[in-house]
DNA sequence: ACGACTGTGCCACTGTGTGGAACGGTGAAC
DNA sequence: GTTCACCGTTCCACACAGTGGCACAGTCGT
C-alpha cells in the first residue's frame, strides 16, 4: 500500500523537523512535491498536523498524534502495577524513576516520577532512545534469550550518542552477562554525558521482559559504591511487578 | 486521499480498541474486511501496530506511535518554561500539577509534576478530555476570543462525563465570564465523580492561549475557602510563564 | 526589475487500491 | 462425530484513486 506508507513517512518526517514547509520535505524525503503536498494536506484535513499560528505555510504535529500514541497498549496493565512500586522507589531514593517500554530496538519512556533534589534529569515521557545508550535498555537486553539480543544489536551499527557510548555489539554482549547475574544495570554517561542509570526488566508471564524500571539521576551522585545499593533497591521493585504481573497478590 | 484517510481511521480505531482482529474491526468500521486486513498488515509492516504475543492475530499499537506523538510541538518551549513553575507550584501546594495543551475541543495533558499525598490522582501523559469537562479547558476557552469558544462549544454537544458536567452551552459561556474576572477555572467532578481541578490559561505572543497549569486533587482535600487561594497560586504560575514566553526574563 | 525561492493548482496516464467471493482452521453446540 | 458460525487469509479483474511533471502566483534578497 504505497499511499498510506508516503503517508506516514511524512508524519513521521513531520515530527521530527516540525515546523517544516512543502519544499524542504519533498527535498528531505526525496519525494516529488506534489505529492508531498497532497500528503500533508490530507494529513491536516484529518487532524494530525496542522499548519495554522505564526507560520501559516509550515506544519506541525497535532496533539491528537500523541493523544493515540499514549494509549500505546500493556499500558494499563503494567502502569497500574507499576506505579506503587515507582513511589515507594522514588520516595527511598529521592531520585526520578522512569518507566520504560521496548520498541523494536529502542526504549520508550511510559512513566516517571520525579525525585526531590533540585537539580533534576528531564525526560519526556513517550520519548525513546537506543536500546544500546540506557540502562532500561540494557536490562532488557540481559533479560531476552541471548541469541535475540544478539539479532538486535547487530541488526545495525550501533550510535554513538556521547563519547561514553558503547558501540561494539560483542562487548555489549558481554557485559550483559554481567547484568544477569547482578540482576541490574548501570550506565554512566551513554546517553547524555554527566547522566547516570540504574535499571532493571520486569518481566511478563512468558518471562519475557514487557517493560523496566529505572533511575535516573546526575552522574555525579552515583558514585561507585552507591550501585549495588540502588542495584538491588531496583532489581526488587521490578521483581515485584514482575510477580505482581504474573497473577500473584503483592507482598 | 482515500487510503491514506482509512488507513488512519483504523489507526485510531485499533488504539480505542486494542487488542482488536480483523473481524471485529471490520464491522465497527463498516468496512469490507479484505481492506480492513490490508490496512493492518500495511500499518504492521510499517511498525505502528504489531499482532503478536499471546494472541497472534489481535493487533495493538506498538510504542512507535507513542514515540512519534509526544514530539508533539511547542512541547519544547513551552515545557522548558512551565517546569520550574510546575515545581514550585506543586512544593507550594503538595498536589498535582498538570500542563495541557489545546487540540481541536479537547485538552491533552503534556507534562505532570505529581504531589506528596499518598491519594493521588493519576492521569496519564497524552492523553485527553474534552474541554468543557476540565478545569484546564475552562481556563482555556475563557483565554480565547469568545466568538471563538462559543463555535467550540456549540459545533456539538456536549458530553456528559459525570453528572456534575456542565452540558449547557450558554450556561457554560456566562460561566466563562466569571472565570474571566478571577484569573482561574474551578471544577469539581465534572471530569471524574472525585477530583477537583483549578486552572489558569498561559498565553503565547499573540495573546492567544497555548497551555494551561492547573492543580489536580481529591474533591475533599478543596473546600471551598481554598479555592482562591490555589486559584491565585494557580493564576500567577500561569502567568509567569505567559511573560516568559512573551519574551520577557523570569523574574 | 530580476532571479531564486516559496506554496499552489492542473490534468492525462497508469498502476495501485478495491471488495466480493472462495478457502482452510478452530471452537461451541448438539 | 457432525454441523455450523465464526475466525483470519488469499485471490483477482476492474476502475478509480493517486501520481508527478509542469506551469502559475506570491515573496524575499540583491
Amino acid at each position: 500500500m504505497r499511499s498510506v506508507s508516503v503517508a506516514l513517512a511524512v508524519l513521521e518526517a513531520v515530527s521530527e523537523r516540525q515546523p517544516v514547509g512543502v519544499s524542504e520535505l519533498s527535498r528531505a524525503m526525496a519525494l516529488p512535491k506534489s505529492t508531498t503536498q497532497r500528503m500533508l494536506l490530507t494529513l491536516g484535513e484529518l487532524g494530525w498536523i496542522r499548519a495554522g499560528g505564526e507560520e501559516p505555510t509550515r506544519w506541525s504535529l497535532t496533539a491528537k498524534a500523541m493523544a493515540i500514541g499514549s494509549r500505546h497498549r500493556g499500558d494499563e496493565e503494567i502502569r497500574r502495577i507499576a506505579l506503587p512500586a515507582m513511589h515507594r522507589l522514588s520516595a527511598a531514593t529521592g531520585e526520578t524513576v522512569h518507566l520504560s517500554v521496548p520498541d523494536e530496538r529502542r526504549v520508550v519512556l511510559l512513566e516517571k516520577i520525579e525525585g526531590l533534589h533540585p537539580v533534576r534529569t528531564n525526560a519526556v515521557v513517550g520519548h525513546g532512545a537506543p536500546m544500546h545508550t540506557t540502562a532500561s535498555g540494557k536490562a532488557l537486553l540481559a533479560a531476552m534469550p541471548e541469541a535475540q539480543a544478539a539479532a538486535l544489536l547487530r541488526a545495525a551499527p550501533l550510535e554513538a550518542l556521547t563519547p561514553h557510548t558503547d558501540t561494539d555489539a560483542d562487548a555489549l554482549l558481554r557485559e550483559l552477562e554481567q547484568v544477569r547475574r547482578q540482576g541490574y544495570a548501570v550506565t554512566v554517561g551513554t546517553r547524555h554525558p554527566d547522566i547516570a542509570a540504574v535499571g532493571a526488566a520486569i518481566l511478563g508471564t512468558s518471562g519475557r521482559p514487557v517493560a523496566t524500571l529505572s533511575l535516573s539521576l546526575p552522574a555525579q551522585r552515583l558514585p561507585r559504591r552507591l550501585w549495588p545499593v540502588y542495584g538491588e533497591q531496583v532489581a526488587r521493585a521490578a521483581e515485584e511487578c514482575s510477580r505482581e504481573l504474573g497473577g500473584e497478590r503483592p507482598a
